[in-house]
DNA sequence: GTCTATATGTTGATAGAC
DNA sequence: GTCTATCAACATATAGAC
């Protein structure tokens, strides 16, 4: 298989409890190998403890996939659910997912790479994700994401603060331009040519113009 | 390990010689599996052969799934560089992006997840995908995309006829809304409560409205 | 709880008959 | 070219000593 470069090692606190340990460990290797690249033995390592330790705590390697999985979704979702869900107004909830989503992206490089991958080789995940949403029903997430929302959209269209548009398509296009680089980040560093420290830059500053793109694409 | 539900098989027509009935059905494994998932038994089962004779004809996987990586590179890039590259006027450019690359993704839903999981996974890959496109160098690549757009965003801005925008931002925006809902298809399907059908429906419509969106964020 | 040793099953890959 | 049979290497998982 191809040998991959990203070798560096994320070290938990070694006076964390071990459970603990294991489990950033784990958290590690599968955002950056997958569920099916990941091995056992690699979390054991990183975790710094043998591998039949692993399996004391997690039995198996699915459970501690779903684990890992679930810990993923609590890092992706909340904020952006908690901002589009509040009453800040339009052009508010567009900067503060902005900024938000970016700062935690830039934390979590491999974080939307191993949630689409994911979502792609194993779809059933996506009933999983949609019941291990903060305890709501799926019925209940979609009013959350898209109800405030959409009822904003349409006073403002009235209004003729905002041209018209779905609170689906509304929150689609801005997560995409968001977390799309993020997604395709090697692919977007050798295009445009780019280091680290580079595209750290680049997204930082979009944190800025991501909202005034989108704003002025909404602008009558 | 997780099952999953994409056991549909696209069968390869059976009187295609060999070595392409292997390749189709090996294209078809590592888009939906990955390449880690990927399993050389699964390859021959959908190619209808034995699976000794995936070795006979590939030697390895590694070399299985670096052709199967080429072929699909040359799926979603030269259309797309084809349409930046060349002379049509900036909404025209917007407007064919959109409708080509959607063309092409509705026909290959697995591609997106899969590219990018792979150079997320390996990232070594982005030098092969860089060097092994159309024979040229990535300066030469970086001109094709940027270099005709740049000038014509320039000129645009001089005439007040575009607010000013780098065509990096441009091109990154532009791929950003389409690629992405592709890429988180089964996320997307899942909160919105869409099936197959709906999703298409959606992206058909996308060809129209993000074009509008996009344009309508760069008028002045 | 943590380790060593080992069982069990899968997977990529090859040898050799046809 | 295509198949059957088989190998060697891992990877997950468990048993049992400490």
């Amino acid at each position: 298989m191809v040998k991959t470069a990203a070798d560096e090692i994320v070290q938990t606190p070694l006076d964390a409890d071990t459970e603990t340990r294991i489990l950033d460990a784990a958290h590690a290797v599968f955002m950056r190998r997958g569920t099916a690249g990941a091995r056992m033995t690699e979390i054991a390592r990183e975790a710094g403890v043998n591998h039949a330790l692993v399996h004391y705590y997690f039995r198996s390697k699915q459970r501690l996939a779903d684990a890992v999985f679930r810990r993923a979704i609590g890092e992706f979702f909340p904020v952006m659910i908690g901002v589009l869900a509040s009453d800040a107004p339009l052009e508010e909830k567009v900067r503060r997912v902005a900024a938000a989503q970016i700062d935690m992206l830039q934390k979590n490089r491999y974080l939307p790479g191993y949630l689409l991958a994911e979502l792609n080789h194993y779809p059933e995940r996506a009933e999983q994700l949609l019941n291990s949403m903060s305890g709501t029903t799926p019925a209940n997430l979609r009013a959350r994401l898209f109800g405030t929302l959409g009822t904003q959209l349409d006073e403002a269209a009235r209004n003729g603060t905002f041209r018209a548009i779905r609170p689906q398509e509304f929150v689609l296009n801005l997560v995409s331009m968001v977390v799309y680089a993020f997604a395709a980040r090697p692919l977007v560093m050798a295009i445009m040519g780019m280091d680290d420290a580079t595209f750290t830059a680049m997204m930082e500053e979009r944190k800025a113009t991501i909202p005034a793109f989108f704003l002025a694409a909404l602008r009558p």
